[in-house]
DNA sequence: ATTAGGG
DNA sequence: CCCTAAT
């Protein structure tokens, strides 16, 4: 093709739903930030779970590209209807695309507004799982007054890279996170963001429906909760060394990324890369201001060890707005100017004050947005609750949303719509997949000793929570200055000052566009391994077919930049064709079993059935990956357990597999000569 | 859609 | 895990 005509959008700022997190008492320094910043990586996550994805990928492979774009989509809504649409009018909003997948570390879930009421259980579900309170629009901090600033970044980061975490986040995501575009040219045009219905918490004070739906169970404690592994009775019969009443542990994660169903919203075609698309460049700033303001307000979670009390009713609030309605809001669009430029990475002026508690339900919010209009501001609020009396003293604060920064992207004209949405993904995802890290704000200054407690700095304070504010900015830490990235993607060059990020970010692109999802997921698939089992079957079964649209994705856990900045340029194109290669899930001795149990039982040669039997809830595991294991093991059993690798597998189900095996080839062998024999006779009769 | 195998 | 051929 020819030199295409680029059309450049300038994002002021993606809002991002806030994703409340349970936080558990954190004692360490600096928990706070942390606590923020692991929030918002949690839902930055599900936006771009590419991000987390690239890193885990980068890897292994080169292709990939489809599963990033299968979970997370963006879409591109025309609000005015004039044919030429002005750039400035389009809005883009992120949404989840995939099933909620619940794993150890963070879990988005998004709440639809399209409303399917499946995804009420679902959600719930996952919730209880994680002990998460969501509400679809605020963030929630809670953290001990102790605690110094620091700390909290230290721990979100950690935990997010490591995947571990226990305690998970959940967002909204569906609509979450609109952002309109502003225009190109030097002004950008804020946006507003809403956030499904999210936002709205105004709404929130209806309590009776809320109360109804959550469980309350999930109010409890942050801890995790554990599910009980969904067993099924086998009833075996062939295989000689199996038991009818045995039980196979069913699968676990259905979520899981890779199978996904695909949103029902946008077909996932649109999403895939036109061939234009390596023409496509796209030039992502980061302004300097991140976040914007919004008034909190939820409820927060507490979700403290010790009272567990009364929580309730926050709860409700979040529920009631998954998916109610009521707001209009959703979509507004706001326009503000705000030229961004870049302070730095965190502007203070943002802040905004926020209603500041009142009474938990009620609450305002009416327009998170709201807050943007001034601009670029960094950091949006938080609200806070009471705190400090309680015995812990705590400090809550609900932290309803984060603007991202600034980004621009470049795009050919002729480039589908489907590509513009898998650009602006990927340039959220590659945002977010650099380390961003969360800056405190507190009465307009920021607060750059992570030392301080928050008492020292005040922040403990009930009256001055208004003056408080979180912003993402770039880490310094990590600026890779590579631009692996392909060339036509991106172009450092516009990027004003606040470009300290940027570096990261190309870093993120190669990988980036195939990057998906997926790689929080598996993350946890290693810690999950027992996660799988752990997978509530019988909910989920009755959970996934209800609910298709809610998602969850695990945090990804950070990655190392180096690795990212590491890919190189050259792949990037082909990739984003290919369809991304899904990630790598080893299988869990839970889930090893699982098949031992119904080869045995079922035998070789019949996938189809064995994956009916003992994984029917886990849809990232077809039976061509049940067959493929069974290949593994059978060649793991053979060889020395030294030269086995990976997570090792008792010997005892190796030896099963070897005994299966020989059994079921000897089955096939005895049918064949059968079968054979048949035909001769056949043959010689007529 | 499944199965079987090679890569 | 992916890819394919053959069912």
């Amino acid at each position: 093709m020819v030199l295409q005509k680029r059309l450049d959008y300038g994002f002021n700022g993606y809002q991002v739903p806030a994703m409340p997190r349970a936080c558990r008492s954190a004692r360490g320094r600096g928990s706070l930030k942390r606590k923020v910043e692991e929030t918002q990586m949690g839902a930055f996550e599900l936006l771009a779970t590419v991000a987390g994805k690239l890193l885990q990928e980068r890897e292994t492979s080169p292709a990939l590209s489809n599963e990033s774009a299968r979970r997370t989509q963006i879409t591109v809504v025309e609000d005015n209807v004039k044919q030429e649409q002005r750039d400035e009018e389009k809005s883009l909003k992120v949404e989840p695309c995939d099933q909620v997948s619940s794993h150890e570390s963070v879990v988005v879930s998004e709440f639809g507004l399209q409303g399917h009421d499946q995804n009420n259980n679902l959600q719930e579900f996952a919730r209880a799982q994680n002990n998460v309170v969501s509400g679809p629009a605020s963030l929630i901090v809670n953290c001990d007054l102790s605690e110094k600033v620091g700390s909290a970044e230290e721990t979100a980061t950690g935990k997010s890279r490591s995947g571990n975490t226990s305690s998970k986040v959940k967002g909204g995501s569906t609509d979450n996170v609109e952002y309109y575009k502003g225009k190109v040219e030097g002004g950008i045009e804020k946006v507003g963001n809403l956030i499904n219905g999210t936002v709205p918490d105004t709404c929130s004070s209806d309590d009776p429906l809320e109360s109804d739906t959550k469980p309350p169970a999930l109010v409890s404690s942050d801890s995790s909760i554990e599910v009980p592994l969904l067993r099924e009775h086998l009833t075996c019969g062939s295989f000689p060394g199996c038991r009818d009443d045995v039980k196979l542990v069913s699968r676990d994660d259905e979520e899981n990324s890779s199978g996904c169903t695909q949103p029902s919203t946008t077909p996932l075609k649109a999403s895939r890369p036109p061939p234009h698309i390596e023409d496509r460049k796209i030039r992502k700033l980061l302004a300097s201001k991140y976040w914007e303001v919004a008034p909190k307000l939820e409820g927060e979670l507490s979700n403290t060890d010790g009272d567990m009390k009364p929580v309730f009713r926050n709860r409700k609030i979040f529920y009631t707005r998954q998916r109610s309605l009521r707001n209009p809001c959703k979509r507004r669009k706001l326009e503000k100017s705000s030229v961004s430029t870049s302070d730095g990475g965190v502007s203070s002026e943002g802040i905004s004050s926020t209603p500041k508690k009142g009474t938990n339900g009620s609450t305002i919010g009416s327009g998170s947005t709201i807050h943007g209009g001034s601009g670029a501001s960094s950091s949006s609020v938080a609200g806070q609750e009471s705190s400090s009396q309680s015995k812990d003293s705590h400090v809550k604060l609900s932290i309803k949303s984060f603007r991202v920064p600034e980004l621009f992207i470049e795009i050919p004209e002729t480039a589908t719509v489907g590509s513009l949405k898998r650009t602006v993904m990927e340039a959220v995802a590659a945002i977010l997949g650099e380390g961003l890290h969360v800056g405190v704000l507190y009465q307009g200054k920021k607060i750059r000793d992570d030392s301080k407690t928050l008492l020292q700095t005040g922040i403990c304070d009930e009256d001055k929570l208004d003056g408080l504010g979180f912003a993402l900015e770039p880490s310094p830490t990590n600026a890779p200055s590579l631009c692996p990235k392909d060339p036509p993607f991106l172009v450092p060059c516009d990027t004003p000052q606040p470009l300290a990020r940027y570096p990261t970010s190309p870093a993120l692109d190669p990988g980036i566009s195939d990057a998906s999802p997926d790689p929080p997921m598996i993350n946890m698939a290693n810690s999950v391994e027992s996660d799988h089992d752990s997978v509530p079957s019988p909910t989920d079964m009755s959970i996934d077919k209800n609910t298709p649209d809610s998602r969850a994705l695990v945090a990804v856990p950070a990655m190392s930049v180096e690795a990212l900045a590491v890919v190189p340029l050259h792949r990037k194109s082909r990739r984003s064709e290919l369809v991304q290669r899904r990630i790598r899930r080893p299988f869990s001795v839970t889930e090893v079993e699982a098949l031992v149990q119904a080869v045995e039982k079922l035998g070789t040669g019949r996938w189809r059935d064995v994956k009916l039997r003992a994984f029917d809830n886990a849809k990232h595991r077809t039976y061509v990956d049940l067959k493929d294991k069974w290949k593994t093991l059978v060649h793991t059993a053979r060889i020395s357990p030294q030269q086995r690798r990976g997570e090792p597998v008792p010997q005892e189900l190796l030896d099963r597999v070897l005994a299966a095996h020989a059994y079921w080839s000897q089955q096939q062998a005895k049918q064949q000569v059968k079968q054979l024999t048949e035909t001769c006779l056949l043959l010689n009769t007529s």
